[in-house]
DNA sequence: ACCTGAACACCGTTCAAGT
DNA sequence: ACCTGAACACCGTTCAAGT
């Protein structure tokens, strides 16, 4: 019972923050954040503890390291190759997060704690800049650039943030198990909910079953992306209807700072 | 030093699972989430950890009944009360949410790790009801529902947690220093951002100085509301302008189950 | 039924000692 | 400069024993 598990035979090259960060990365993914622990970083990397604090400083930058690097690798997908309209790269920035916390279920739990210890880290300016570049591409005044920008940094993340949970859930039920086991679990369990206290959700239950989370994303960011767009000046469209949305007059101040 | 510290005195009513949320909500907002530990809590109920464990499975549990009471508090502040518009109505249950973080910032993190953990709970589902009676209000067709109300929830999810974010570490900078110093702190952060790399970024620091919170948060949601209002079936209002954006075909699918 | 509190396994972190 | 590994303080959890 002694014999080594997994890959802990005798190490070659040198240990380095980078293979540390690595080896963390892959240990939440296989067995979650509870996963990641010293003694199996130190077993993986065939090393003390005392090696991994030499090159981080603590767990809690062991864990901003790993969201930082999968978080940079889901932005870095595409360097400049597609020149699509600026709704299609927020799709496609959108998509790469999203996708993102499919392979890392833990990635939307550690990035809420993150921001929250560290905002002025790294990682929101990386997504805040991605998006934002596009926001500015839309037409979208100046003025408006940071509330827009902000709207789909928080729908992308809200939004990850509960893929992951049901990506994550849905590998609990067991391997191989798929998702649409676990949507039928949840439909089901929306659809038992009483009667008098959750109306829309019972109603809403069935949709919940058949719907695709990629299609679902995708629709909400062009719900967003139609909000975003109102903020532009109209080129030549209607310039009617826009009156009858309730008082806009102070809400939207235009940039005068 | 062995002296009773806090209010350790002799407890007079007896302890139940109430009680116990009670005293971890309070641990969890004055020291935060490593402050919540048994002993902690022990030490203020004035007990043993089997006593806990008696009405409380483990931790883990604690931590989501403590997330569902505070979720629950903060949707039930208003019974029944204001009339006001749906949109009203959704500004009204998203403000009660974000200012739950502002007021617990711990609850974000802990929403996304309990939502990845059991999403079947109750505080989706209690969420996700306050929005959707408003989307159903606001004249959505059916087949867009579960696309509206996500897309809501979303946005507020991903912006509390944000929020929760900013508030904590204001926080930490030290007690009495404000929103504005922090704010200030990280618009110097973005200012000072590689040119290169984050051009955008940089261009909005200023925005992020002076911005409320609030204002912001709120501006966000009029955002999504102007994407969902777009769903429903134009009532009068230009028929015009819709087939410019791109392959809109398969995307919103009418009901047909 | 409800509570006590010692005991256990485990975890993050430190540090004197090695190369 | 980089690594070893024993040791420490602390934490969640258990459980035989009490009332």
């Amino acid at each position: 019972m002694a014999t080594r598990t997994g890959r802990s035979q005798r190490r070659t090259d040198a240990l380095s923050r980078e293979r540390i960060v690595e080896a963390a990365v892959e240990l939440l993914d296989t067995s979650g954040e509870s996963g990641l622990t010293f003694r199996a970083l130190t077993e993986r990397l065939a090393t003390g503890p005392g090696a991994i604090y030499w090159h981080v400083a603590n767990k809690t930058e062991l864990l901003d390291a790993a969201t930082d690097a999968v978080v940079a690798a889901a932005l870095a997908v595409r360097p400049s190759e597609s020149p699509g309209s600026p709704q299609d790269e927020v799709r496609a920035v959108a998509l790469g997060l999203f996708e993102a916390t499919e392979e890392h279920p833990w990635l939307a739990a550690q990035l809420a704690t993150q921001l929250s210890r560290n905002p002025s880290g790294t990682v929101a300016p990386r997504i805040f800049e991605s998006l934002g570049r596009q926001v500015r591409a839309l037409g979208v005044p100046e003025g408006h650039w940071f509330t827009a920008t902000s709207a789909l940094m928080h729908y992308v993340l809200g939004a990850a943030g509960q893929n992951a949970a049901n990506t994550g859930s849905a590998r609990a039920l067991g391997p191989g198990t798929g998702r649409a086991e676990f949507l039928d679990a949840v439909s089901t369990a929306w659809e038992g909910l009483d009667p008098g206290d959750y109306p829309f959700t019972r109603a809403v239950a069935g949709q919940v079953r058949d719907h695709d989370d990629r299609e679902q994303f995708l629709a909400g960011i062009d719900l967003v992306l139609t909000g975003i767009t109102a903020l532009s000046p109209p080129r030549e469209a209607s310039p009617a209807e826009k009156p009858s949305r309730r008082g806009g007059a102070g809400r939207y101040p235009p940039p005068d700072e």
